[in-house]
RNA sequence: GUGGCUAUAGCUCAGCCUGGUAGAGCGCCUGGUUGUGGUCCAGGAGGUCGCGGGUUCAAACCCCGUUAGCCACCCCA
């Protein structure tokens, strides 16, 4: 079979990035857990009319059909998840009799997406997700909570190379009074075009914002201003938008109790997590279904990357009749920390396999005295391997060594007929006892590891 | 969906402009070291030059098409 070419857009990492992978995987699940989150798994699959509700995601949507379907129209009409957020407001409405709310969960699963692929940029992908649901209403205190938790998630990382982290925060309700105030009704317009302020810069939005946003010289302007204001603490977000709002003649009635709602997330984050957060009211977000706080993450120093984390807060997501599931939530783009993690070199994995100790076959008439060496390390917790073949010792080590093995099993090479175990990178070599003998701590199990 | 660039050994790439039937480094295998690796030395294996067609005595090289990848736009994790 001739050799397969690679999918663009379905990353598959090597078992060394797997393992940095399943670091970053497992580290999430840590924290979240550490914070009460239950775990949850959804299907694949949503209905279509779900997944489209909200329009223009449409595109990138990928289809469910069965190959032999016999007839077009006859299928319910699936399509793959393109991201947990969907999928989690319809298991709220499907469950809500069972669940307790607030309801907080956590959910980590791949979701896909029929665009084109980039670096960083998957049709395939992880997504760990946290959310919090209310019954109705919810209290703003689990915005907090949710940054908080995803603060600590970066912190956590931290320990495994990963970059820092700054959260970048901004408010729907702020900044649609701001450009309401300033006599720009399409709102959704004007987000869309201060979205690539830092990528085409002041000039090229203004312009945008005359053409696309129907917005006039002072108005572009107006909107360019208050898309600069960025502060590190509620106070001097107050100041700066008092400052910009009132030259530019918005009352304070119409902006003081969505400014007051950000000054209040930053803070209370940073009490919490010291200097993480900021509030940037340039963060717009293209989802529509966002009614409060929104959430932009950015790993310093690999700000061309893009957002690793996003979200913010929905109360309308999920609604049966006049009941309604409110919401807040984040969600990491895992692939794309780790795709940056081993494509940049930032983290490795100490060794490509579990093994920690590899037992070496003198000839193949005693390999069972090596099995029996691997079975009783084993029930200690050590994982290791036989190896395939009774090849010269050189042979052996050199095959541990490739896979970054660091400990090779001799069977009854001391003089006195007893085992001995080499580490193959210091060469020392001592007698052990299967029964007893333990690896340091750190070599047990393959980790993840600045390089 | 639109645009630009790229495709040659397992990997990274040179060769293409000015056609003459395939190269380097790394990796891999063997031996020196006859059952304890890594260094060093010597030797060796490995390529439908993405695919299809055209021009030509002759195509990796020129032309057309096609597929895939990368990047940018769009949008987003």
């Amino acid at each position: 079979m001739a050799r397969p070419t690679p999918l663009s857009g379905f990353p598959e990492w090597l078992p060394e990035g797997r393992v940095v992978e399943q670091a970053v995987l497992d580290t999430l699940r840590r924290v979240f857990e550490l914070h009460g989150f239950a775990g949850i798994e959804t299907r694949a699959v949503e209905p279509l009319d779900q997944l489209l509700r909200k329009g223009e995601t449409s595109k990138e949507v990928y289809v469910l059909r069965r190959l032999q379907a016999e007839e077009e129209g006859s299928d319910a009409g699936l399509g793959l998840h393109f991201d947990l957020t969907v999928p989690f407001a319809r298991y709220v409405l499907e469950h809500a009799g069972k669940l307790h709310f607030p309801f907080r969960r956590y959910q980590i699963q791949k979701v896909w997406r029929g665009e084109r692929p980039q670096d960083g940029r998957f049709r395939e992908f992880y997504q760990a997700d946290i959310d919090v649901v209310g019954d109705g209403e919810l209290a703003f205190h689990h915005e907090v909570e949710v940054a908080v938790v995803v603060a600590e998630g970066f912190a956590a990382l931290r320990e495994l190379g990963v970059p820092p982290a700054r959260l970048l925060v901004n408010d729907r309700v702020l900044v649609e009074a701001l450009y309401r105030g300033l006599g720009l009704d399409d709102v959704e317009a004007v987000l869309r075009c201060i979205d690539k302020l830092a990528k085409i810069g002041p000039e090229a939005t203004a312009e945008l914002l005359r053409t696309e946003a129907g917005a006039s010289q002072e108005q572009a302007a107006a909107c360019l201003e208050l898309a600069g204001i960025a502060a590190d603490d509620g106070a001097a977000l107050l100041a700066r938008v008092r400052e910009v709002a009132s030259a530019r003649g918005v009352a304070e009635e119409v902006w003081g109790a969505g400014a007051e709602r950000l000054a209040r997330l930053v803070d209370e984050v940073n009490a919490r997590v010291p200097g993480v957060a900021s509030a940037d009211l340039a963060i717009a977000r293209g989802l529509d279904y966002y009614t409060g706080s929104v959430f932009e993450t950015v790993l310093e120093g690999h700000e061309d990357l893009g957002s690793i984390c996003s979200g913010g807060r929905y109360d309308a997501l999920a609604s049966a009749g006049s009941h309604t599931y409110p919401g807040v939530g984040l969600s990491f783009g895992v692939s794309r920390i780790v795709s940056r993690l081993l494509g940049a070199g930032l983290v490795g994995a100490t060794r490509a396999v579990p093994s920690a100790v590899l037992v070496a076959v003198t000839d193949e008439e005693s390999r069972a005295a090596s099995e029996a060496v691997a079975a009783t390390l084993r029930t200690r917790g050590v994982p290791c391997e036989v190896a395939p073949s009774a090849a010269k010792f050189g042979k052996q080590i050199r095959h541990a060594d490739r896979r970054g093995i660091p400990f090779v099993w001799f069977c009854g090479a001391g003089e006195d007929g007893t085992d001995q175990v080499k580490d193959i990178r210091s060469g020392e070599q001592v007698t052990a006892d299967a029964a007893e003998w333990l690896p340091p701590a750190e070599d047990l199990w393959p980790r993840a590891v600045r390089t």
